[in-house]
DNA sequence: CTCCCACTTGATACGTTATATCATTCTGTA
DNA sequence: TACAGAATGATATAACGTATCAAGTGGGAG
């Protein structure tokens, strides 16, 4: 999977949100920048053995409660997380060898989901879409 | 929600695959099966005393393996369990409020996901819909 | 520059959800 | 009835995440 990236910063994003820049955020944003695929909190904390556990969760969820990043839930239900790339509606496929994540737009899926919407009883206030793929550059194809 | 119910025989389910029929399983999926909203297991463990809660966690695994019971992830990312009415493919519409499960199944959706799915780099081996709604038969509806 | 208060931190307790363990009990069969 | 294997339930453990709280830190007011 190739990961271009070209994500707003998320210090920025804590910043416009009058979050106070401290440096165990600033370490954990930044090892977040580089791990555009996706992560788990754990491992995330693993990395950063300097930093408390609950710093790492805590600032995750300012982050995703922010919008810049995804919470995305595996088949098996776990959840990994991925850092946005733009703060566009978007859904994530995911690669279920490596665990690297993209995202997709597709809007005609939108739409269509939009009008079956519609068909239901209620009204619709959400909904997730998540592709399981195993991706060509999986460093795990083929493997176990 | 309406629930009109015609969904399998849940204990014949597990008889198929060689699971032994047994008082606490039978008390477990007899909950169940009136249970085709939504629920969660330890829902279902209260309303069980008699029964140990690992063996509820156990026997629902089971079925969720089976196929006959659907793990659905709330926005939240907790969990809740449904009973398949059949055994076609299909997604679901929760119900934020009163957790309501219902199935649907849109092929024009899944027809236009494996385009996106086309698109991408990789095999899709799997994916997940899911639609968040507030029902019209709510209970909760305006309230908190 | 210093003081002070609010924000932040990290250790840890706790909560939730789920599985693993294991001695005991049960089931079906010979 | 005796037996082997499956199932049970109490409990320990695990994974993931939040709450608590004393101590540390940072930035603005003076």
């Amino acid at each position: 999977m190739n990961s271009q990236a070209s994500h707003p910063n998320l210090m920025a994003v804590l910043e416009d949100r009058g979050i106070r820049v401290t440096p165990p955020r600033k370490v954990i944003v930044d090892l977040m920048e580089q791990k555009q695929g996706g992560f788990t909190i754990e491992a995330l904390s693993e990395e950063l053995p300097a930093v408390g556990r609950a710093t790492v969760y805590r600032t995750v969820k300012l982050l995703v409660e922010a919008g810049a990043v995804c919470k995305l839930a595996m088949v098996d239900g776990s959840h990994v997380y991925s850092v946005s790339r733009t703060g566009d509606h978007h859904h994530h496929y995911v690669c279920v060898k490596c665990g690297a994540v993209e995202e997709f737009r597709a809007a005609a899926v939108e739409q269509l989901l939009r009008s079956v919407g519609t068909d239901l009883p209620g009204q619709v206030v959400d909904h997730r879409i998540e592709l399981y793929v195993i991706c060509d550059y999986c460093p795990e194809k083929g493997g176990g």
